[in-house]
DNA sequence: TGACGATAGTTGATTCATCAACTATCTTGG
DNA sequence: CCAAGATAGTTGATGAATCAACTATCGTCA
């Protein structure tokens, strides 16, 4: 039987909802079990040697790039697609190990700058390689530009309906 | 700088890695913003009235589909790519809400089965229109047959990069 | 047969994520 | 000006995921 499966009628109500064909099932399931051992495979690499999370990775990069290496949390939260409690308890543990700092923003004194400091800078060039190889290896490489490129081309749309849950 | 893309050199050693190029890195990110986006909006569909979560949803498919609706742990961790661990975690959940039970597997005394319940079909039926229609919305219909089509074969192939490590 | 390594699953400690409640500041309409 | 509501961020409790260590059974090869 099962859900997501065409025909799932019993009796119950609900006789207007479109169920997936065959062939829409079986690429969600290879979109489910491909992020999934993705990810986890990703973040294996990771353990292996390295003193960041991949979470944390993210957040440094996106440091990295913002002028004087500075974010509010609330542009972080954003970017990373994180809750803003997630953030905060995630530089907490960041900033105990001195991989960035707190300061506050000046024009705003609700707001607080997350500022990477060397150290975590240095963890980022660290990381980076190991990184690098492994989204290659597991993705970029594992597939023909095509795809990739029809990869991201959809997955912008994907965030897109997610993040827009209705807009007519 | 960052990460992931071109030149991150300084003077590190590592000089052979294969950075992305500016069109790899933005596939690369709108596959994780979309990921994570898709993920979460998929939990909050699920929050919203079911009184089963994601996980526990694609556990009750599986076993759903399974002769007696009943499947091993082993072979249920290996279809859902959890480890043992969680498994374990998760069924003690789902059985202390009566959605499963653990009976001993005939040939084996090492093994356990994991059976749904009347009450966990009951669940997974009631569960399936608002899934598939999140689905649905978050991804298929946001998407082209074509673009959803290469999706499921390019994912395809990236869970089997990530299930085999190395073959040569 | 019986010892050894592999397989199956569980346990409990630690770490991490989630949620609701909360403080503080900012903005805007009256 | 100031009250109401929006925004920014934190907190702490609860629940879930992870990891290493453990028990028990199975398979096999000497």
């Amino acid at each position: 039987m099962g859900a997501t499966s065409a025909r799932e009628r019993d009796d119950e109500g609900r006789a207007d909802v479109r169920w997936l064909d065959v062939e829409q099932q079986w690429a969600w399931r290879r979109f489910l079990e491909g992020t999934s051992r993705f990810f986890e495979a990703l973040g294996d690499a990771h353990d292996q040697g390295l003193p960041v999370t991949l979470g944390e990775y993210h957040l440094l990069v996106q440091l990295s790039e913002a002028p004087g290496r500075t974010l509010r949390m609330s542009a972080l939260a954003d970017f990373l697609a994180l809750s803003r409690s997630r953030l905060t308890h995630t530089v907490d543990r960041m900033e105990r190990r001195g991989l960035v700092v707190r300061t506050p923003v000046p024009g705003d004194r609700r707001g607080v700058n997350c500022v990477m400091t060397d150290a975590g800078y240095a963890a980022l060039v660290d990381a980076a390689p190991g990184h690098v190889t492994a989204v290659r290896r597991l993705l970029v490489d594992a597939l023909t530009p095509e795809e990739f490129a029809t990869l991201g081309r959809a997955m912008a749309k994907v965030a897109d309906a997610a993040r827009g849950p209705a807009a007519p």
